[in-house]
DNA sequence: TTGAAAGCGCTAACAG
DNA sequence: CTGTTAGCGCTTTCAA
């Protein structure tokens, strides 16, 4: 193997000193154009990339981004995950992914081990995380900045999110439009703030056509598989049933979908159904689910930009939004009869 | 932030030299028991944890592995993630991920800047990345050890593998049983090793059986599930169609599903179906796919312990064996009549 | 079996 | 605008 191109050679090879090149790949200011370009020219002359070890021990950064994370859906991750990855990229840094346990003890023992072992630059939350009180108190006391996904409370910090409420709120639309006034909602885990927000655009829908919300039309759910098929079976055994259920995740809207067929109802003939999430396998059911794409990537990708910008400049935090998209499909369809 | 617990103070603490401290965490020889304990005692009380950069610095080694992958299924990679996660835990590594293309000259492009930055100890590699010779022989070039996880050549390298064939062959079994003699395969992803295992399970669980191998009945298919609803509108056109199908994968199981429920067949009444990953998708949809479960995450862990046990002992490659499941779900069932 | 000294490759602080 | 010097916290060498 080649030994490494140090900073040193390309100073040489630069006619400058360490401290210049030094310079130039950080960024810094006070070097003169030509002496900038001539460094380059050695760089890149030489294929040097600058050692991350060397550069975290001596500067007292990591270029590490610590990605937390206590979500089942691989799906959501991988999304997050790669967004993440593409944010990091460009600015050289690298990600760390932690699972974290959710009960604060845990949560807080996981963060305070990653800390001492890695020393992250900044963090990543995903939901639920981005919730634990604890744990956004442990981060600023550990001084450590943080940028979060979705979180509940999206005042004073660095966050991205949809306007979720909006989404719901246009799948409800969507569904009147289809002539269906006997709406359901199947709520999502209380945890996680997407399932106040889900509701709340739920109830704002039907609000907004005129229709009065039925308490017994909005059933308790904790975004799984298994939830959804008990709160199918809880709305379709009341004495009048509704004609669209919407629930708060595909995963729920799964189970919706298969109590559904079991009992021979057709979909969206009988009963229309829709999720949230656009999951792959929301177009692998059958039929087809209509369903709220969220752009997982892009979020995970412009948190990690606005983290790493913070981490250089210190801007005052901002909260970003990204566009959902409404995924029509086979299962929801005008109301019977 | 109190300021960081660094090897000279357990030293003194223990009454020791720096070094004696280092010999003890890096398990090297030649420190008396006593000794050893002493600084023990001395690293609990001061909870030191060394500073992973300045270790890489001086020690020439990174305490890196690379996930080195290139696959769609957020499943699958979230459970390796998890299982080599787990297998860095123990020994203090850290995990890099590297989403990789796969064209040859843009996976040794990534390769090597993966390499120029973040000079990893080892890397892990996943299918189809698993089976580029390109990618294999500049990893030997480099000289950077590596753990394939269900490569297609399993000799003289570390990796960890399912028995496929074998599983496969039980699912035939288990159609056999149920009384199928017209079994359908809808073959994998041509540049996947997993897909020729499968099919050759096929195969064998029919001639097991003593069923001729009706060629017409081996079908192509991509692992996607378009590939699966176009496969099984092909062998459900067949003059005599198969009474049962048995995919390659589960996103193709599924499209087999959607095909079969849209032309209004009954499953398993008039058609078993199976599916082979048992991905989460498999438990939601209606009818729930038989399928077979493939212990990704363990498969993860047992590769990362084998690569780094390897970087420490430089033992001979060996080749580890992990169990599959049947799992039995209501997809499949009695042939028709 | 243990310790002292010399770096690993880089950036920070300060001096020019 | 640019260079010099002194570490960052650890492991390696070599000596005791």
């Amino acid at each position: 193997m080649a030994p490494r191109v140090r900073i040193e050679d390309v100073a040489e090879a630069a006619g400058v000193s360490m401290k210049t090149v030094s310079r130039v790949l950080n960024c810094e200011p006070n070097v003169r154009e030509q002496t900038r370009d001539r460094v380059m020219q050695a760089v890149e002359a030489l294929n040097y990339s600058p050692h991350m070890f060397a550069r975290s021990l001596a500067g007292n950064r990591t270029y590490l981004i610590a990605l937390l994370y206590n979500n089942p859906s691989a799906n959501y991750m991988m999304g997050v995950i790669s967004g993440v990855l593409a944010g990091c990229e460009t600015q050289q840094y690298n990600m760390l992914l932690c699972p974290a346990e959710l009960e604060d003890d845990r949560l807080l023992r996981g963060v305070e081990s990653l800390v001492a072992r890695s020393q992250p630059d900044g963090v990543i939350l995903t939901p639920p995380l981005t919730d634990s009180p604890a744990l956004l108190e442990r981060l600023k006391q550990l001084d450590i900045p943080y940028a979060s996904i979705s979180p509940r409370n999206q005042q004073d910090c660095i966050c991205v999110a949809m306007d979720e409420p909006l989404a719901a709120q246009e799948m409800v639309r969507h569904l009147v439009q289809l002539g269906h006034r006997r709406i359901a909602h199947i709520i999502g885990h209380p945890a996680h703030g997407a399932s106040d927000w889900r509701l709340q655009g739920y109830r704002r829908g039907l609000e907004e056509a005129g229709i009065a919300v039925d308490p017994e039309l909005a059933v308790p759910g904790e975004f799984s598989f298994e939830s959804g098929v008990a709160a199918a079976r809880t709305l379709l055994d009341l004495p009048t049933p509704p004609t669209a259920i919407f629930a708060a995740n595909d995963d729920m809207a799964a189970g919706v979908i298969q109590v559904a067929l079991q009992r021979g109802l057709r979909i969206p003939q009988d009963l229309s159904v829709c999720g949230f999430d656009d999951t792959p396998m929301s177009e692998q059911v059958f039929p087809s689910m209509t369903t709220i794409h969220q752009p997982t990537d892009e979020m995970g990708r412009l948190a990690t930009i606005a983290l790493l910008s913070s981490l250089r400049h210190s801007e005052p935090p901002a909260s970003l939004r990204v566009p959902h998209t409404l995924r029509l499909r086979q299962s929801s369809g005008p109301v019977p009869g």
